[in-house]
DNA sequence: TTCCGTGCAAAGGTTTTGCATCCTT
DNA sequence: AAGGATGCAAAACCTTTGCACGGAA
């Protein structure tokens, strides 16, 4: 499916080991498990569905290992939260390349997009006088293909 | 402070009657003052601080008339719900502006930032495949001056 | 008068926390 | 052996829902 995706999951899968000493983290089954699941997930899970997939692998895990863990990763920059506003929170890992999203306002489905056009873009001067910044990203919100041919049915 | 922002207050308010018939919506004391809270409100309130605000006004407004009123407008258009990373919702009036935001993953506040370069960048052809956009927005998240000028004190 | 909108209360869903035990280091 | 990580349970927090009453049209 995402042939130049299983060589960077292959990489990120390698260097775990290596970035949790970094981070003074202990590399439990565990956190192994759910990072390997983020990083093969394409969807942008919730935390409830992470823990499900996790599951499956791990089944005594509980729900707020997955929270803590998540937050841990975060912290250490190896994932990332997601845009939304569902009032839940998503995330995806953190493969080096800057994308984007669409986010399908009925289905709440989340797909990445790239915009090179976007990336080389000055930034206005005013976020430099607002602060540092440290990511940028464009959140485009519609009605996926998908649902609106399923509205027009009825 | 916003001189051209009273304007387009004014012109809002005015039309609210009108918009709230056009919607089948009846015009409701809380409906106006939770709206009229939002049109002034510039820093993307959650609802409970929405909820807050307007009890200074109507004290015997409970939080799920502000729950279910936020969600008429938001359907009605006249107002957006906030992309975060935060797992609650926030909420901006619709101003009819085209912006951005700059968002401290410090202390979480927003801003507005301006951004016509952006805006006038036609879209990845990607984008129409997946299906119909209804909105783009920018989301730069850093540090805000405030907040890493009182973290260098330390 | 007719319904939609509101307030109250309770439930549902999501996330966090305290503590004892387990398991990397 | 030591201290961080986990699992369990409970709490805290955020949001939605059912129902009876009140108010806009």
């Amino acid at each position: 499916m995402h042939e130049p995706d299983q060589h960077i999951i292959q990489g990120r899968l390698a260097d775990f080991e290596k970035r949790c000493r970094e981070n003074g983290l202990k590399m439990t089954h565990q956190r192994l498990t759910i990072y390997r699941e983020l990083l093969s997930s394409r969807d942008h899970p919730a935390v409830e569905t992470i823990f499900q997939r996790v599951r499956r692998h791990i089944p005594t895990i509980s729900i707020d290992t997955v929270y803590r863990t998540l937050a841990t990763l975060e912290e250490a920059g190896m994932i990332n939260r997601v845009d939304t506003t569902e009032g839940l929170v998503r995330y995806e890992a953190d493969r080096g390349i800057p994308h984007h999203h669409l986010i399908c306002m009925k289905c709440h489905q989340i797909r990445d997009f790239i915009w090179d056009a976007f990336d080389t873009l000055p930034r206005p001067p005013e976020v430099d006088r607002w602060g540092q910044s440290v990511a940028r990203n464009v959140v485009i919100t519609g009605i996926c293909r998908q649902c609106y041919e399923q509205a027009e049915k009825k």
